[in-house]
DNA sequence: TCTGGGGTCCTCCGCCTG
DNA sequence: TCTGCAGGCGGAGGACCC
């Protein structure tokens, strides 16, 4: 099928490092890369996993999971807690290599982003070339492998990408876009998450090409809205989404799983507080106030509420926004009470600070 | 299985206003 | 003055992604 939306000079790759958090505990100790390895949150609390090497999924260890799932999947793996700082230092050093090859890049992750392979490549295939340099680049940089897909579109290259994991490169021909995803299960699309698979199948679709062929009454049926037509698009390789160079942040927030769920009102007050002081300091780093601030509840049976409010006047006051944060608790806990599992603080409607000079007469 | 943390985007509903 | 309607906005919740 032919991409009417896709000027045939459109050549983006996709670049995900591999298993990257844990491939970044193994530089620093190369022991571990023959043992099963966990990173991610406490085995015997409430974590998840973040990342698993390529030796604990073949124990079924999957990202996501929770950690003592993993465990019982896997009681010989290594544990160990993410070292955020460590990965954006490592994540940096990446970059810079990539750019040394393919100047232009959106940064979507510390491990994954899009390469404007156009400037650097005459067509698909002499793409390729550049896609190994890319590769070899990363690998000299760091010692780190990464799986790169490359296509005319943004959705073609991501999944690509995640075609021959670890250390593949996968190039989609122009024209053969819906022909490479027709056979795949719909679930790789991105977008297409449980729920959305879950009606999919319900309604005898599971392959890409099957939701690809779907005609806009049938479409409807199965998945109204903008969001059907927006998949239906990405199953037939349709992707109209540029590289997007620099994007600010629309909300910034805090929050945190209690390791027992909490009742304590003042408790729950402190935790609020406490995510307000680092949100404001996040907001004046930035320069930025808050015009509209959000509290969320998660309840013991993982049922999640929000409460908002939004100001005439934006903040990056610390105690103006737990003082709100406070008050939408006890509203939402007026409305459903009982002890909780998560609390959360979010500020959005960003402004930019406005500096006021007063000026004596 | 028993589900983190930090985000974005979409949809729906109710209220207000012209 | 009342009613109906459309549009904008705030609030809430859901789904998804990394």
């Amino acid at each position: 099928m032919s991409n009417p939306a896709v000027s045939s000079s459109s050549i983006i790759g996709h670049l995900d490092l591999d298993a990257f958090f844990a491939a970044v505990e193994q530089l620093e100790r190369p022991e571990l890369a023959t043992v099963p390895l966990v990173v991610g949150g406490d085995p015997q609390g409430r974590g998840v996993v973040a990342t698993a090497n390529y030796e604990a999924r073949r124990f079924g260890v999957r990202s996501a999971m929770s950690c003592a799932e993993a465990l019982r999947r896997c009681p010989h793996a290594v544990f160990l807690r993410p070292d955020h700082a460590r990965y954006r230092r490592v994540s940096r050093t990446v970059w810079e290599a990539v750019r040394e090859v393919v100047p232009t890049v959106e940064r979507t992750g510390l491990d994954e982003g899009y390469l404007q392979l156009e400037e650097v490549a005459a067509d698909v295939r002499e793409a390729r070339a550049v896609g190994e340099a890319v590769q070899a680049a990363v690998r000299g940089a760091t010692g780190l492998t990464c799986s790169l897909g490359i296509a005319s579109t943004k959705v073609v290259a991501k999944v690509a990408s995640d075609r021959r994991k670890p250390g593949g490169l996968v190039v989609v021909l122009p024209g053969r876009e819906a022909a490479f995803l027709a056979p795949l299960d719909v679930r790789v699309l991105p977008g297409v998450g449980p729920r959305s698979a879950e009606r999919l199948r319900a309604a005898g679709i599971e392959r890409a090409g099957a939701l690809a062929a779907l005609d806009d009454d049938a479409l409807t049926a199965v998945l109204p809205g903008k969001i059907g037509r927006l998949l239906r698009d990405r199953a037939r390789g349709i992707d109209a989404r540029r590289l997007e160079l620099a994007s600010e942040n629309v909300s910034i927030s805090q929050e945190e799983t209690f390791a027992r769920d909490v009742s304590d009102r003042e408790r729950l007050h402190d935790e609020l507080r406490g995510m307000a002081v680092r949100l404001a300091e996040r907001l004046a780093r930035g320069r930025q106030v808050a015009r509209t601030v959000s509290t969320k509840l998660r309840y013991p049976d993982f049922s999640t509420r929000t409460r908002s409010t939004t100001l005439p006047v934006g903040t990056d006051d610390a105690a103006r926004i737990g003082e709100l944060a406070c008050t939408l608790l006890e509203r939402a806990l007026a409305e459903r009470p009982g002890a909780l599992r998560l609390v959360g603080v979010t500020v959005s409607k960003l402004e930019t600070a406005v500096q006021l000079t007063f000026v004596e007469p």
